[in-house]
This record gives C-alpha cells, structure tokens and sequence, in this order.
DNA sequence: TCCTTTGTTGGCTATTTTGCCAAATAACCA
DNA sequence: TGGTTATTTGGCAAAATAGCCAACAAAGGA
C-alpha cells in the first residue's frame, strides 16, 4: 500500500462500502430497490427519528448509491446503481454459509 | 423495521458489510482473490503493524468473508466467498458513475 | 532446552459514527 | 402573511473503530 495513488482508490473504494455498512441504510436500500420512497415513507419503515433518516440517506447520496428529487414539500429517494441488489445476493451468500458452518460446528 | 426479526437479519448483514468496509481491508481481499497468502506477506502489502492487519483479518474472519489455515508458524488466509469479487465491480461502477456526475457539474 | 519467527490478544488513546433534540429551511395552503 | 408539513442541519453525548505498543502463545530450528 506504499503508492499513494492506490491507497487513495481503496479509501474511495472504502468510503462507498461503508455508506452501506449500517442496519438502517441496507434496509433502506433494500426498499429503495423496490422504488422510490420519500423520507417520510422511510421515517415511518424505520422507526428512526426523521433527522437520523434524513442524516442516513445524506451518507447513500454522499456515497453516490441513491439521488434525490424534490417534489413539493417531499423529497423522493432512488437507488442510482443498479447492481446494488447482486451486492446483496453476495451478502445473503455470506450469511447462508455462515449458517451453514454454524451448524456444522454443534 | 418494528419486527425484531427483521432488524435482527439488517443487522447481520451489516456486520459483513462492515467487515468490508475499511481501506487495508478492500486491499486485503482484492490480494487473497488472487490466492492465499500469509499474514507476514499481507502486513508486508499494507504496511501496517502486524497486530493491526491481525485484526483486520480476524474482522473479515469473524465475518464469514475469509478462512485460515495455519501451516507451521505461519498462517495462510483465503477468500471464503468468491461473489465477493462480483460485488467489487460494482463498487467500481459506482466510483465511475459518480467520477462521471463530478465531470458533468464542473 | 533456548532462541527466533510468526501471529494473536490486551490495553489504551484518538477518531469516527450514531441518534436524539432543537433550530433553521423550504414549499404550500388558508 | 401566518401557519403547517416535510426535511435538513447544528450540536452534543454515547458507542463503536482504528492502530500502536507490549505481552503472550505456538512452532521450528540450533
């Protein structure tokens, strides 16, 4: 990791992981995945105040995995990358040998 | 999200998602998709201290994202889960679409 | 058996992330 | 214009991460 040039692109590479990387956000996503949602919508789903919901989705945006569009008084959300749901197909892969290695060892 | 269930499952699949999300360890997993390789060649790579890239592998073990092996004083990891490289390509799609939408602002 | 190499773990501080409340904005409607 | 709804932002305290050093454990060789 000497190059600096490399480093910077994992830190990149890095910063998008880790806008996913949280309960809330990969709901969101996975709702998200199926349209677009205000932050109402999400509020109500997630059960967090509006300012957490609102500070999460600044992060996915940030982060370049969902864009915003202002309509009247409501702001929709929208995945912008499509391949974020083979990402989670990858997730639950993870999840279902985890389990399966789990139960191999009782 | 009120269904404890369901959280519970969110936040499952945001500790692997977390495991992955960190600079050293991106570059980590990008180097075992090549092949094993032991802690010293890795803490050699990363340029960090031993105990830190330790930990880092045992966060991406922990994680279900990679195994050990250990062979004498040394110890080999591996990847566990190859989709892990489809779910890089699209990391890097989104790194290209947000490089395009920063072109087009300026 | 003692020494050396390779990794892991404990401990600690610095930094980052979370999530809530309160305050500020924005867009509408009466 | 004043009030209401929808969302973002500032600020702050609690919790989680990161990374270094020191200490410990394991395996092999002299």
């Amino acid at each position: 990791m000497l190059d600096a040039q490399i480093k910077s692109r994992y830190e990149i590479r890095a910063k998008i992981v880790k806008a996913m990387a949280h309960p809330s956000r990969m709901f969101m996503m996975d709702e998200l995945a199926k349209g677009e949602r205000c932050v109402c919508e999400l509020t109500e789903l997630v059960g967090d105040d509006v300012s957490t919901v609102s500070k999460h989705l600044a992060v996915l945006k940030n982060a370049g995995i969902v864009k915003s569009d202002k309509r009247g008084t409501q702001v929709f959300y929208a995945l912008k990358v499509p391949c974020i749901l083979n990402f989670f197909s990858c997730v639950e892969s993870v999840m279902k040998q985890n389990a399966k290695d789990h139960a191999t060892l009782s």
